[in-house]
DNA sequence: ATTCCTTTGAAGCTG
DNA sequence: CAGCTTCAAAGGAAT
Protein backbone atom coordinates (compact mmCIF):
# COMPACT_ATOMS: atom_id res chain seq x y z
CA UNK A 1 0.00 0.00 0.00
CA UNK A 2 1.43 3.55 -1.03
CA UNK A 3 0.08 5.07 1.61
CA UNK A 4 2.97 4.69 3.92
CA UNK A 5 2.21 5.70 7.07
CA UNK A 6 -1.56 6.29 7.69
CA UNK A 7 -0.55 10.03 8.37
CA UNK A 8 0.27 11.26 11.73
CA UNK A 9 -2.84 13.85 12.07
CA UNK A 10 -0.87 17.16 11.21
CA UNK A 11 -1.49 18.81 8.51
CA UNK A 12 -0.97 17.97 4.76
CA UNK A 13 1.32 15.20 6.23
CA UNK A 14 2.58 14.54 2.99
CA UNK A 15 6.05 15.33 3.51
CA UNK A 16 5.98 12.48 5.35
CA UNK A 17 4.73 10.62 2.75
CA UNK A 18 7.67 11.38 0.43
CA UNK A 19 10.62 10.41 2.84
CA UNK A 20 9.05 7.58 3.27
CA UNK A 21 8.14 6.81 0.02
CA UNK A 22 11.72 7.81 -0.04
CA UNK A 23 13.46 5.20 2.00
CA UNK A 24 10.96 2.42 1.40
CA UNK A 25 11.44 2.64 -2.16
CA UNK A 26 15.34 3.39 -2.13
CA UNK A 27 16.19 -0.27 -2.57
CA UNK A 28 13.48 -1.33 -4.94
CA UNK A 29 15.09 2.22 -6.86
CA UNK A 30 18.70 0.79 -6.68
CA UNK A 31 17.05 -2.32 -8.30
CA UNK A 32 15.29 -0.44 -11.20
CA UNK A 33 17.75 2.53 -11.67
CA UNK A 34 18.79 1.15 -14.86
CA UNK A 35 15.49 0.52 -16.12
CA UNK A 36 14.23 3.63 -14.86
CA UNK A 37 16.55 5.81 -16.98
CA UNK A 38 15.54 3.86 -19.89
CA UNK A 39 12.23 4.58 -19.44
CA UNK A 40 13.04 8.23 -18.43
CA UNK A 41 15.01 8.34 -22.43
CA UNK A 42 11.69 7.07 -23.51
CA UNK A 43 9.72 9.12 -21.85
CA UNK A 44 11.82 12.24 -22.75
CA UNK A 45 11.65 11.53 -26.28
CA UNK A 46 7.95 10.63 -26.65
CA UNK A 47 8.03 14.09 -24.88
CA UNK A 48 9.73 15.86 -27.68
CA UNK A 49 7.71 13.98 -30.47
CA UNK A 50 4.42 14.88 -28.56
CA UNK A 51 5.50 18.35 -28.37
CA UNK A 52 6.49 18.57 -32.33
CA UNK A 53 3.91 17.39 -33.08
CA UNK A 54 1.08 18.83 -31.15
CA UNK A 55 1.74 22.45 -32.80
CA UNK A 56 -0.20 23.66 -35.93
CA UNK A 57 -2.56 20.38 -37.39
CA UNK A 58 -3.61 19.66 -33.87
CA UNK A 59 -4.94 16.96 -32.48
CA UNK A 60 -8.00 18.69 -31.61
CA UNK A 61 -8.76 19.33 -34.84
CA UNK A 62 -8.91 15.73 -35.53
CA UNK A 63 -11.16 15.18 -32.25
CA UNK A 64 -15.07 15.38 -32.52
CA UNK A 65 -15.80 18.55 -30.59
CA UNK A 66 -18.74 18.70 -27.88
CA UNK A 67 -21.59 20.24 -29.37
CA UNK A 68 -21.02 23.95 -28.66
CA UNK A 69 -22.65 26.80 -29.39
CA UNK A 70 -21.63 29.36 -31.28
CA UNK A 71 -20.33 31.63 -28.04
CA UNK A 72 -19.14 28.62 -26.33
CA UNK A 73 -17.07 28.23 -29.51
CA UNK A 74 -16.27 31.51 -29.59
CA UNK A 75 -14.92 31.86 -26.17
CA UNK A 76 -12.83 28.74 -26.48
CA UNK A 77 -11.65 30.03 -29.73
CA UNK A 78 -10.82 33.12 -27.64
CA UNK A 79 -9.37 31.33 -24.83
CA UNK A 80 -7.30 29.39 -27.43
CA UNK A 81 -6.01 32.13 -28.74
CA UNK A 82 -5.05 33.63 -25.42
CA UNK A 83 -3.06 30.43 -23.87
CA UNK A 84 -1.17 29.98 -27.30
CA UNK A 85 0.16 33.59 -26.84
CA UNK A 86 0.87 33.45 -23.16
CA UNK A 87 2.64 30.27 -23.69
CA UNK A 88 4.77 31.57 -26.30
CA UNK A 89 4.99 34.78 -23.59
CA UNK A 90 7.01 32.57 -21.76
CA UNK A 91 8.14 33.65 -18.28
CA UNK A 92 5.01 33.78 -16.14
CA UNK A 93 3.30 30.58 -17.51
CA UNK A 94 5.46 27.72 -16.48
CA UNK A 95 4.19 24.36 -17.68
CA UNK A 96 2.72 22.34 -15.53
CA UNK A 97 5.14 19.51 -14.13
CA UNK A 98 3.27 16.94 -15.74
CA UNK A 99 2.77 18.25 -18.83
CA UNK A 100 5.20 16.51 -20.54
CA UNK A 101 3.63 13.00 -20.09
CA UNK A 102 1.52 13.02 -23.52
CA UNK A 103 2.40 9.39 -23.75
CA UNK A 104 0.09 6.02 -22.58
CA UNK A 105 1.63 4.05 -19.73
CA UNK A 106 -0.23 0.78 -19.62
CA UNK A 107 0.54 -2.26 -18.12
CA UNK A 108 0.86 -5.40 -19.82
CA UNK A 109 -1.62 -5.97 -23.08
CA UNK A 110 -2.97 -8.61 -21.92
CA UNK A 111 -4.71 -7.17 -18.83
CA UNK A 112 -4.99 -3.98 -20.18
CA UNK A 113 -8.80 -3.59 -19.66
CA UNK A 114 -9.18 -6.26 -16.94
CA UNK A 115 -9.81 -5.20 -13.41
CA UNK A 116 -8.57 -8.47 -12.19
CA UNK A 117 -4.96 -9.63 -12.58
CA UNK A 118 -3.40 -12.98 -12.26
CA UNK A 119 -1.05 -12.16 -10.00
CA UNK A 120 -2.73 -9.03 -8.15
CA UNK A 121 -0.27 -6.50 -9.50
CA UNK A 122 1.92 -5.84 -12.40
CA UNK A 123 6.31 -5.24 -12.26
CA UNK A 124 6.98 -1.46 -13.14
CA UNK A 125 9.13 -3.84 -16.27
CA UNK A 126 6.05 -4.85 -17.66
CA UNK A 127 4.67 -1.76 -18.70
CA UNK A 128 4.40 -0.65 -22.12
CA UNK A 129 4.97 3.05 -23.65
CA UNK A 130 3.21 4.17 -26.40
CA UNK A 131 2.92 7.70 -27.66
CA UNK A 132 -0.27 8.74 -26.74
CA UNK A 133 -3.09 9.64 -28.90
CA UNK A 134 -6.13 11.63 -27.79
CA UNK A 135 -8.76 9.11 -27.38
CA UNK A 136 -12.54 10.03 -28.62
CA UNK A 137 -14.17 10.97 -26.08
CA UNK A 138 -17.55 11.35 -24.96
CA UNK A 139 -17.41 14.72 -23.18
CA UNK A 140 -19.46 14.40 -20.09
CA UNK A 141 -22.33 16.85 -19.60
CA UNK A 142 -21.08 17.76 -16.23
CA UNK A 143 -17.26 18.54 -17.36
CA UNK A 144 -18.06 20.17 -19.60
CA UNK A 145 -19.95 22.48 -17.37
CA UNK A 146 -17.64 22.59 -14.70
CA UNK A 147 -14.90 23.41 -17.07
CA UNK A 148 -16.39 24.87 -19.57
CA UNK A 149 -13.70 27.59 -20.05
CA UNK A 150 -11.65 25.75 -21.06
CA UNK A 151 -12.66 22.15 -22.43
CA UNK A 152 -11.25 19.19 -22.17
CA UNK A 153 -9.82 18.69 -26.00
CA UNK A 154 -8.55 22.16 -25.43
CA UNK A 155 -6.93 21.64 -22.18
CA UNK A 156 -5.53 18.18 -23.75
CA UNK A 157 -3.81 19.72 -26.79
CA UNK A 158 -2.16 22.58 -24.62
CA UNK A 159 -0.77 19.22 -22.04
CA UNK A 160 -2.38 21.04 -19.36
CA UNK A 161 -3.64 19.08 -16.57
CA UNK A 162 -6.40 20.53 -14.82
CA UNK A 163 -5.88 21.47 -11.09
CA UNK A 164 -8.73 22.75 -9.08
CA UNK A 165 -8.68 26.31 -7.85
CA UNK A 166 -11.00 26.83 -5.18
CA UNK A 167 -12.69 30.51 -5.62
CA UNK A 168 -15.61 31.33 -3.33
CA UNK A 169 -18.29 31.42 -5.31
CA UNK A 170 -19.33 31.87 -9.24
CA UNK A 171 -18.77 35.44 -8.73
CA UNK A 172 -15.12 35.88 -7.82
CA UNK A 173 -12.45 34.65 -5.17
CA UNK A 174 -12.76 35.05 -1.52
CA UNK A 175 -10.78 37.22 0.27
CA UNK A 176 -7.76 34.52 1.08
CA UNK A 177 -7.36 34.37 -2.68
CA UNK A 178 -7.06 38.05 -3.30
CA UNK A 179 -4.65 38.00 -0.60
CA UNK A 180 -2.40 35.49 -1.60
CA UNK A 181 0.83 35.98 -0.48
CA UNK A 182 4.16 35.64 -2.30
CA UNK A 183 4.88 32.80 -1.16
CA UNK A 184 1.26 31.38 -2.08
CA UNK A 185 1.41 33.11 -5.73
CA UNK A 186 4.68 31.76 -6.21
CA UNK A 187 3.42 28.32 -5.36
CA UNK A 188 0.54 28.54 -7.43
CA UNK A 189 2.39 29.75 -10.69
CA UNK A 190 4.84 27.66 -10.16
CA UNK A 191 3.20 24.47 -10.10
CA UNK A 192 -0.22 25.34 -11.20
CA UNK A 193 -0.89 25.54 -14.81
CA UNK A 194 -1.62 28.72 -15.60
CA UNK A 195 -4.71 29.13 -16.73
CA UNK A 196 -6.14 27.83 -13.14
CA UNK A 197 -3.99 31.10 -11.22
CA UNK A 198 -6.91 33.25 -9.80
CA UNK A 199 -7.26 36.72 -11.38
CA UNK A 200 -9.77 38.56 -9.46
CA UNK A 201 -11.83 39.10 -13.00
CA UNK A 202 -12.43 35.48 -13.34
CA UNK A 203 -15.68 34.40 -13.07
CA UNK A 204 -15.34 30.43 -13.93
CA UNK A 205 -16.87 28.72 -11.13
CA UNK A 206 -14.70 25.86 -9.29
CA UNK A 207 -15.79 22.01 -9.46
CA UNK A 208 -15.19 22.70 -5.57
CA UNK A 209 -17.94 24.77 -5.10
CA UNK A 210 -21.42 23.50 -5.42
CA UNK A 211 -24.73 25.62 -5.39
CA UNK A 212 -26.42 25.13 -2.78
CA UNK A 213 -29.64 26.06 -5.05
CA UNK A 214 -31.42 26.88 -2.04
CA UNK A 215 -33.31 29.84 -2.40
CA UNK A 216 -31.97 32.87 -0.67
CA UNK A 217 -34.21 33.81 2.28
CA UNK A 218 -33.66 37.37 3.90
CA UNK A 219 -34.01 36.84 7.52
CA UNK A 220 -34.46 33.32 8.07
CA UNK A 221 -31.73 33.27 10.59
CA UNK A 222 -34.32 35.78 13.18
CA UNK A 223 -37.46 33.85 11.72
CA UNK A 224 -39.67 33.71 15.16
CA UNK A 225 -40.53 30.38 15.89
CA UNK A 226 -37.82 28.47 14.71
CA UNK A 227 -35.83 25.89 16.77
CA UNK A 228 -32.19 26.49 16.92
CA UNK A 229 -31.21 23.82 14.86
CA UNK A 230 -33.86 24.10 12.56
CA UNK A 231 -32.12 27.80 12.00
CA UNK A 232 -28.73 26.36 11.99
CA UNK A 233 -29.75 24.05 9.20
CA UNK A 234 -30.85 26.48 6.85
CA UNK A 235 -27.83 28.39 7.29
CA UNK A 236 -25.92 25.77 6.42
CA UNK A 237 -28.06 24.88 3.47
CA UNK A 238 -27.34 28.28 2.43
CA UNK A 239 -23.42 28.33 2.51
CA UNK A 240 -21.61 27.19 -0.91
CA UNK A 241 -21.02 23.38 -0.77
CA UNK A 242 -17.23 23.20 -0.44
CA UNK A 243 -15.81 19.99 -1.83
CA UNK A 244 -12.68 18.25 -0.01
CA UNK A 245 -9.40 18.61 -1.82
CA UNK A 246 -8.69 15.83 -4.44
CA UNK A 247 -6.66 12.77 -2.82
CA UNK A 248 -3.72 11.83 -4.61
CA UNK A 249 -5.53 8.52 -6.19
CA UNK A 250 -8.38 10.89 -7.18
CA UNK A 251 -6.07 12.92 -9.31
CA UNK A 252 -4.35 10.04 -11.00
CA UNK A 253 -8.18 8.69 -11.58
CA UNK A 254 -8.93 12.40 -13.25
CA UNK A 255 -5.91 12.14 -15.59
CA UNK A 256 -6.50 8.86 -16.76
CA UNK A 257 -9.87 7.86 -16.46
CA UNK A 258 -10.61 9.00 -19.94
CA UNK A 259 -7.34 6.92 -21.63
CA UNK A 260 -9.11 4.32 -20.01
CA UNK A 261 -12.36 4.99 -22.15
CA UNK A 262 -10.72 5.50 -24.67
CA UNK A 263 -8.76 1.70 -24.42
CA UNK A 264 -11.26 -0.36 -22.68
CA UNK A 265 -14.06 1.08 -24.66
CA UNK A 266 -16.04 0.99 -21.27
CA UNK A 267 -18.19 3.48 -19.36
CA UNK A 268 -19.17 1.71 -15.99
CA UNK A 269 -17.37 3.93 -13.57
CA UNK A 270 -17.22 0.81 -11.54
CA UNK A 271 -15.37 -0.93 -13.99
CA UNK A 272 -12.71 1.84 -14.24
CA UNK A 273 -12.12 2.15 -10.82
CA UNK A 274 -10.70 -1.31 -10.30
CA UNK A 275 -8.91 -1.06 -13.94
CA UNK A 276 -7.54 2.43 -12.07
CA UNK A 277 -7.11 0.90 -8.63
CA UNK A 278 -5.20 -2.08 -10.62
CA UNK A 279 -2.99 0.49 -12.26
CA UNK A 280 -2.36 2.60 -9.29
CA UNK A 281 -0.73 -0.09 -7.77
CA UNK A 282 1.15 -0.97 -11.05
CA UNK A 283 2.98 2.21 -10.56
CA UNK A 284 6.30 3.03 -9.40
CA UNK A 285 6.79 4.70 -6.14
CA UNK A 286 8.38 8.03 -8.09
CA UNK A 287 4.98 7.74 -10.28
CA UNK A 288 2.72 7.86 -7.36
CA UNK A 289 5.12 10.35 -5.85
CA UNK A 290 4.33 13.02 -8.29
CA UNK A 291 0.31 13.02 -7.43
CA UNK A 292 0.81 12.25 -3.65
CA UNK A 293 2.87 15.88 -4.13
CA UNK A 294 0.13 17.50 -6.45
CA UNK A 295 -2.69 16.61 -3.95
CA UNK A 296 -0.11 17.81 -0.94
CA UNK A 297 -0.48 21.13 -2.80
CA UNK A 298 -4.15 20.53 -3.48
CA UNK A 299 -4.56 20.42 0.44
CA UNK A 300 -2.14 23.51 0.57
CA UNK A 301 -3.73 25.53 -1.74
CA UNK A 302 -7.64 24.39 -0.29
CA UNK A 303 -6.57 25.40 3.35
CA UNK A 304 -5.01 28.81 2.10
CA UNK A 305 -7.99 29.37 0.16
CA UNK A 306 -10.45 28.27 2.77
CA UNK A 307 -8.61 28.30 5.87
CA UNK A 308 -12.21 27.92 8.32
CA UNK A 309 -13.32 24.78 6.09
CA UNK A 310 -12.64 21.26 7.33
CA UNK A 311 -13.75 18.13 6.21
CA UNK A 312 -16.46 18.20 9.04
CA UNK A 313 -18.57 20.53 7.01
CA UNK A 314 -19.29 17.76 4.65
CA UNK A 315 -19.20 15.37 6.70
CA UNK A 316 -22.95 13.66 7.14
CA UNK A 317 -24.35 16.20 4.54
CA UNK A 318 -24.96 13.29 1.66
CA UNK A 319 -29.01 12.79 1.29
CA UNK A 320 -28.20 9.32 2.15
CA UNK A 321 -25.78 7.22 3.98
CA UNK A 322 -23.56 5.28 2.02
CA UNK A 323 -23.94 1.71 3.05
CA UNK A 324 -21.28 0.39 4.85
CA UNK A 325 -19.18 -3.33 3.35
CA UNK A 326 -20.60 -5.46 6.66
CA UNK A 327 -23.94 -4.58 5.48
CA UNK A 328 -23.49 -5.60 2.05
CA UNK A 329 -21.91 -8.52 2.82
CA UNK A 330 -24.62 -9.09 5.43
CA UNK A 331 -27.25 -8.75 2.14
CA UNK A 332 -24.86 -10.54 -0.45
CA UNK A 333 -25.40 -13.53 2.39
CA UNK A 334 -29.61 -13.47 2.87
C1' DA B 1 -35.15 11.19 -9.60
C1' DT B 2 -32.27 9.01 -6.59
C1' DT B 3 -29.06 5.60 -5.08
C1' DC B 4 -25.61 2.07 -5.90
C1' DC B 5 -21.33 0.48 -7.54
C1' DT B 6 -16.17 0.74 -7.35
C1' DT B 7 -11.51 2.51 -6.34
C1' DT B 8 -7.78 4.99 -2.78
C1' DG B 9 -6.65 8.37 0.49
C1' DA B 10 -7.70 11.99 3.92
C1' DA B 11 -10.05 13.12 7.72
C1' DG B 12 -13.86 12.83 11.01
C1' DC B 13 -16.24 10.01 14.35
C1' DT B 14 -16.81 6.45 17.97
C1' DG B 15 -15.91 3.31 21.67
C1' DC C 1 -5.68 5.18 19.66
C1' DA C 2 -7.56 1.71 16.58
C1' DG C 3 -11.07 0.86 13.64
C1' DC C 4 -14.92 2.35 11.20
C1' DT C 5 -17.37 5.83 8.26
C1' DT C 6 -17.80 9.52 5.01
C1' DC C 7 -16.57 12.00 0.99
C1' DA C 8 -14.07 13.33 -2.81
C1' DA C 9 -14.97 11.69 -9.12
C1' DA C 10 -17.50 9.30 -12.60
C1' DG C 11 -21.45 7.56 -15.22
C1' DG C 12 -24.08 3.41 -16.29
C1' DA C 13 -27.23 0.38 -13.91
C1' DA C 14 -30.71 -0.45 -10.76
C1' DT C 15 -34.57 1.00 -8.05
Amino acid sequence: MPQLNGGDGDDLGANDELIAFKDEGEQEEKRNVSAERDLDDVKSSLVNESETNSSSDSEADRRPKPNLDLESRARQSQLFQEALRRQQDGGLFQPSPYAGYSFFMIPDLGNLCSPYLTNGALTPSARTYLPFQWPLLDVPGRSAIRDSATPSHLVRSTLIIPLPMYPLAAGGFSPAALAMNASMSSLVSSSFPPRLVPTPQSSIPHPAIIPTGVKQEPGVSSQPGKSVPEVQEKEDERKPHIKKPLNAFMLYMRDERPKVVAQCQVKESATINQILGQRWHSLSKEEQAKYYELARKERLLHSKLYPGWSARDNYGKKKKRKRTKSETQLEGKT
